[in-house]
RNA sequence: UGGGGAAUGGUGUAAUGGUAGCACAACAGACUCUGACUCUGUUUGUCUAGGUUCGAAUCCUAGUUCCCCAGCCA
């Protein structure tokens, strides 16, 4: 690692205000809170995703900042959808993101007890009635968003029959569906999470904590307030679709007697160009095999971000840049890459390799001679030292680099022409080898011995310095370069999604060649490979195979003006 | 006349009645043993129409557009 790995946290420090940490402020200025406490609620029925990510941010973000603490809390309510599996990866996540929820780490589910003992407290009160309508007709009598519900004939059942039926309910008499409990609130409701919202409802299914204990089940909005409740969360942060549960929210906290007065904060969720971050389209991408897995590299989980060689402290920059607010908005995933690359131009080490080779043996260097040359591990950075790369008669290039016919603004190998070996030598093409077809498979070149190290003692400059590495000393990898997973900026989340699925997001290249420097690289760490990009190895390499992912390209306007060109043409 | 929200350059986000700022992107140039990095400069914005005010992104009125809600999901 370079130099200075803290610079960004330090620019964190000073993170800029938004209306969520506004109210907080305002809230301890008033005393109205003394300590704040925040806590992140993942449901752990799938990976968590780079949205998720801000929402980590903003939830430890605030409570370190105030001095305040935040809980992880799953809100583990549904067993149907629910595993062990999501909750170990959940918090491997959410620790790799660098949050430490130390011992506040809670689950809805540990609250069972307490929250059936509000719903009796309910039911006691005339406040929630055990209903024995169907879902289907349930959902008739709910109206419709312009028209009213109707009651149900089940609502005016008597304080006993509700409590010795929702007892029965608990007791596991009753099948899937049977009843429901529902809070008696106002089936006229403009707000339709207000028309007596379902409480409870019967979940024949084992749940990774408790196991078959319960046979009946808190819904969100049953749990989440009174958990906020329990713990003492002082701002309960949400994003903008629970906004119309807030009424219900509120009128649980105040109809219940509970320990504490939480509130609830909602803000816009993250969206990104070129990327879904629907949980559905997610499962349905790993389910049905688009990609090889949650955390296959081209996946916005922090599993895939964290395989590709995404640095957690470049999301973090990513979250603190995008700010936080109530408008709907879609980030261009560029201000990703860019957070990416700033992290990294800091911190990866510079390595050489060739991703599409082409051989050129260079003429008039002695066969079988070798020598050793230094080359920075950081241009920035003396304290990163320094690797020898081994010289030879014959090396590899990138084909990308060598034209027969180069248009004017060119300046890499061309017949005829010199560039700069980095860290090596001039070295000018003679001659072109083709084969049959006509391809160019070698190219034969001189070098002028007076140039060792890159410089001309006379002065001559050269337009290019490429890339290069050795053919008998360099090692033979895959790599795979990866591209957006939707071929549009706003692609289809719905049924359909599979429409706008890019068929060449994964790019593989088997010939590449590195230098054996890379053959130490530590899994998931990023090294820069000059004049190319940020790429990690890849959890797929054996001894006698590395992979390697492309985290993402360098910045090159040379291919976007040849692209500008070629679409002017 | 269902309820709840939101509208500031291409994108994201500030400005809480007083010079519309920052970042990304884009463009032009400098530098360069990475066509990277870095540096310099430039372009581009307050949804619309009225009103209040010395002064409006901000306040008022009317409109327009977009998002969320009719799970026994969260």
């Amino acid at each position: 690692m370079a130099k200075d790995v803290s610079a960004n946290e330090d620019q964190a420090s000073e993170a800029g205000r938004d209306f969520i940490r506004d109210i907080v402020q305002a809230d301890l200025d008033a005393g109205r809170v003394k300590e704040v406490v925040t806590r992140f609620p993942p449901e752990p029925n799938g990976y968590l995703h780079i949205g998720h990510a801000k929402s980590i941010c903003l939830n430890f973000g605030i409570a370190e900042e105030f001095g305040g603490h935040c809980n992880l809390r799953f809100d583990d309510t549904n067993p149907a959808k629910e595993e062990q599996e999501y909750i170990d990866a959940i918090e491997a996540d959410v620790r790799w993101l660098g949050f430490d929820w130390g011992k506040n780490l809670y689950h809805a589910s540990d609250y069972f007890e307490r929250l059936y003992n509000w719903a009796e407290d309910l039911i006691r009160a005339g406040r929630a009635y055990v209903d024995d309508q169907s879902a289907d007709e349930m959902r008739e009598n709910r109206g419709t968003l312009t028209e009213p519900g109707k009651n149900s004939p089940f609502r005016e059942r008597s304080v006993d029959e509700n409590l010795d039926l929702f007892r029965r309910m608990r007791a596991g008499e009753f099948d899937n569906g049977a009843r429901v409990l529902r809070a008696k609130i106002d089936m006229a409701s403009g707000n339709i999470n207000l028309r007596d919202p379902v409480l409870y409802r019967i979940v024949n299914a084992a749940h990774p904590r408790t196991g078959t204990t319960w046979k009946i089940y808190p819904s969100y909005d049953f749990a989440h307030g009174q958990s906020d409740a329990i713990e003492g969360v002082t701002h309960s942060v949400c994003t903008l679709e629970f906004e119309d549960h807030r009424p219900l929210y509120d009128w649980l906290i105040e109809h219940l007697d509970v320990p504490s007065r939480p509130r609830q904060y909602e803000f816009a969720r993250l969206n990104l160009t070129y990327t879904v971050l629907s949980k559905r389209v997610l499962t349905t991408l790993v389910r049905d095999g688009h990609v090889s897995g949650w955390d296959d590299p081209r996946m916005p989980t922090l599993a895939g971000l964290r395989r590709r060689g995404v640095p957690p402290a470049a999301l973090r920059d990513f979250v603190k840049r995008i700010g936080v607010a109530k408008a709907y908005s879609t980030v261009d995933v560029g201000m990703l890459e860019f957070c990416i690359r700033e992290e990294l131009n800091r911190t990866a080490l510079r390595r050489m390799a060739v991703l599409k080779p082409l051989k050129i043996v260079i003429e008039n260097y002695p066969e079988g001679q070798t020598e050793e040359l230094e080359a920075n591990n950081h241009p920035d950075d003396a304290s990163a030292g320094t690797r020898k790369l081994t010289f030879s008669r014959e090396l590899y290039v990138e084909r990308d680099d060598f034209m027969e016919e180069p248009p004017k603004k060119f300046f890499r190998l061309a017949p005829g022409r010199e560039v700069r070996l980095r860290y090596a030598y001039f070295v000018t093409c003679r001659e072109v080898v083709k084969d049959a077809s006509g391809e160019v498979v070698e190219l034969r070149c001189t070098y002028d011995p007076e140039t060792k190290g890159g410089n001309a003692p006379d002065g001559r400059k050269v337009k290019a310095t490429i890339h290069w590495v050795s053919a008998a000393d360099s090692v033979k990898a895959e790599v795979r370069v990866y591209n957006p997973l939707f071929t549009k900026p706003d692609p289809k989340a719905g049924e359909n999604f599979t429409d706008d699925l890019n068929p060449a997001s994964l790019e593989v290249l088997s010939e590449a060649r590195v230098e054996p420097a890379l053959l130490e690289a530590p899994e998931g760490v990023p090294v820069q490979l000059e004049r190319q990009g940020y790429f990690c190895r890849d959890k797929d390499s054996t001894p006698d195979k590395l992979v390697f992912n492309r985290t993402v390209g360098l910045r090159d306007t040379f291919a976007k003006d040849m692209a500008k060109e070629k679409a002017a043409s």
